[in-house]
DNA sequence: GCGGGCAGTGGAAGCGCTTACAGCCCAGAG
DNA sequence: CTCTGGGCTGTAAGCGCTTCCACTGCCCGC
């Protein structure tokens, strides 16, 4: 963008840059004559403030940061969606960075830091050393997914109360031996598998341990051809494409869904509604979890004191047909 | 960020400021004893250099943005991950705006536009006249799914083609009455609808109007129950979330798919391959769409002259069973 | 023994903006 | 008629960095 420059819209309506910043701004009194020639000079030479003029005289940038593993899948994009949606309202940009598996990520981090007054952070994206150092430095940060790390906000969905639920539920449709497939020890679904060891614990039933895979269909489907081996009534799986990608592994072995096992997931992305069968899982309020993620940060950018504390928005578990065939279920409303 | 800057350094260092950019960007001679003292300092102060400054002094920001009109849906997600991915690699911050339906977009794409070195544009998001404008202004562009405005490049993902060896294989399948759902006059998807409309024709079957909708689940089931009054044999979609929908809608009505009415879809999102019946759908290179956008753009901004041409990515036939019952299918490798 | 060249360094001029401060002019008050 | 106080505007000091240019020694070759 070759643009022109305050002075020269200044030169042009003949008068200072002052106060061609304040016409511009609405800071401090000008005349209307005035406000109208630098109006006219502004239109002629199609005059957009720099912003890094801006924000380096302000000392603000305007802009926040998110930080997440991978943006692959449903979850991130929907998170994304209602964060950037709140930031935007608020006159934000967004900043992105996806860490995936790269290298250098604590040099990016921080490069991402100096570009933006707040940084998102999903799950445990960045080593605990890292988040340290960043809130350390004043930089106000909001953690998502998990709970907070000292020095900032955080924001996650229920776990442990909906975990119960469907262990519950799947205990009620006669399931008795169970297996977990997904696990890593993240914070979110740590908080899940502890649940439903605690409630299988309660009715007397032993949990397994979780089978790690990453959270992908094709994970899930690894980890599915392993599991399903033991034969088991249930597998919880820690989100959906691991579900669908277990359901996968069971018509890969001849098994029927949820005749010969059932699968559960977790998220209740498109997908989980429209296959086959469809999917008991877990709705997360994905994007509400990105707006308040955006609301909580543009508190503390305005000041606010980070309190260490994990706001929890509430979950709801969906019963579709994965879980135990013998459920009766309507087509569902769109 | 409180960040100290690099004058603290400079003194602590007792060099000047210059002698501690050059140490830091290792441009330009300094001794090995002096970078040892700029070294540590920069330590004890945790110096990191503010992005303003150097991008005000450089003149480039490192970063570049993003445009699209919604994040929802697997689509975007999708794009923007190989975006993001490549623009990474190649040393820039990405930025995103997502315009949906708000007010004041202009202002806020120009906003955006002083904040990159670079712009990527998704189909129409934006009107013309604005583009036009920002191409003018010198700002390196390149549009996605959509063919190149004057000024800028281009990438889509192949249409006609794809949408011919559909529209053969659907009537291959016997089906002769057929119905289009999700119409707009959106670049990429009017070019299926006019390769479709054209086929037919060469088969001696007249080209029924597309049906608006939004494209999503829902715009597709209220589309659908329209449609499918008229007992079409098949129902072609703009997307796979429609089709989804349409199906929805067929099952509401009592129909069966495919066996009374067949519903293709277009993109192959996850959803697809699980839903019930697996949808068949046009595989597009979603990644891979975002990280040409990304390539293209990094050689405009380093003085490539904007081609207005377009590059065509490859897309795939992918025949499930949603366009026909007799096709026998293996289960799908993950 | 002397000039040229170069490694190493500092001074200072921007980059494009905001804003404190000061100055000017004029109307209304005394 | 002078004084005072706004309203309006300009000057200039940053904001944090990069980099051109000038300068100082010092080593080498002649």
């Amino acid at each position: 963008m070759s643009d022109s420059t305050i002075y020269e819209v200044a030169r042009l309506a003949g008068v200072s840059i002052a106060t061609v910043s304040r016409a511009l701004r609405g800071t401090g009194p000008v005349s209307a004559a005035t406000r109208e020639k630098v109006r006219r000079a502004v239109e002629e030479l199609r005059f957009t403030p720099s912003r890094l003029g801006v924000s380096l005289a302000e000392g603000r940038h305007a802009a926040n940061g998110i930080v997440f593993p991978d943006l692959s899948g449903p979850y991130f994009g929907e998170v994304l969606l209602g964060y950037e949606e709140v930031a935007a309202d608020l006159g934000r940009s967004v900043l992105i960075l996806s860490t995936r598996d790269r290298a250098g990520v604590p040099e990016t981090v921080k490069d991402l830091a100096t570009r933006v007054d707040g940084l998102v952070v999903f799950g445990q994206t960045l080593p605990d050393a890292l988040l340290t150092e960043l809130a350390d430095s004043g930089l106000p940060m909001v953690m998502l997914a998990r709970d907070a790390h000292p020095g900032t906000e955080a924001v996650r969905s229920e776990n442990a109360g909906a975990a119960e639920a469907l262990t519950v539920h799947l205990i009620a449709h006669g399931h008795r031996t169970f297996a977990l497939a997904g696990g890593h020890d993240e914070g979110d679904v740590s908080q899940r598998w502890t649940a439903v060891a605690r409630t299988l614990g309660h009715h007397g039933i032993t949990a397994p341990r979780p089978v790690e895979c990453p959270y992908t269909v094709d994970g899930g489907y690894e980890a599915g051809l392993g599991l399903l081996k033991s034969g088991p009534d249930v597998v919880v799986c820690a989100d959906d494409q691991v579900a669908l990608g277990v359901i996968l592994a069971a018509e890969e072995l001849g098994l029927r869904v949820p005749d010969d096992v059932a699968v559960t997931g977790w998220d209740d992305i498109m997908a989980a509604r429209h296959s086959r069968p469809a999917l008991t899982t877990v709705r997360q309020p994905l994007r509400e979890l990105g707006a308040a993620a955006a609301r909580l940060l543009d508190e503390l950018i305005a000041g606010a004191e980070p309190s260490d504390t994990t706001r929890v928005l509430a979950t709801d578990l969906v019963i579709r047909s994965s879980c135990g065939a013998h459920q009766v279920h309507p087509p569902e409303e769109p």
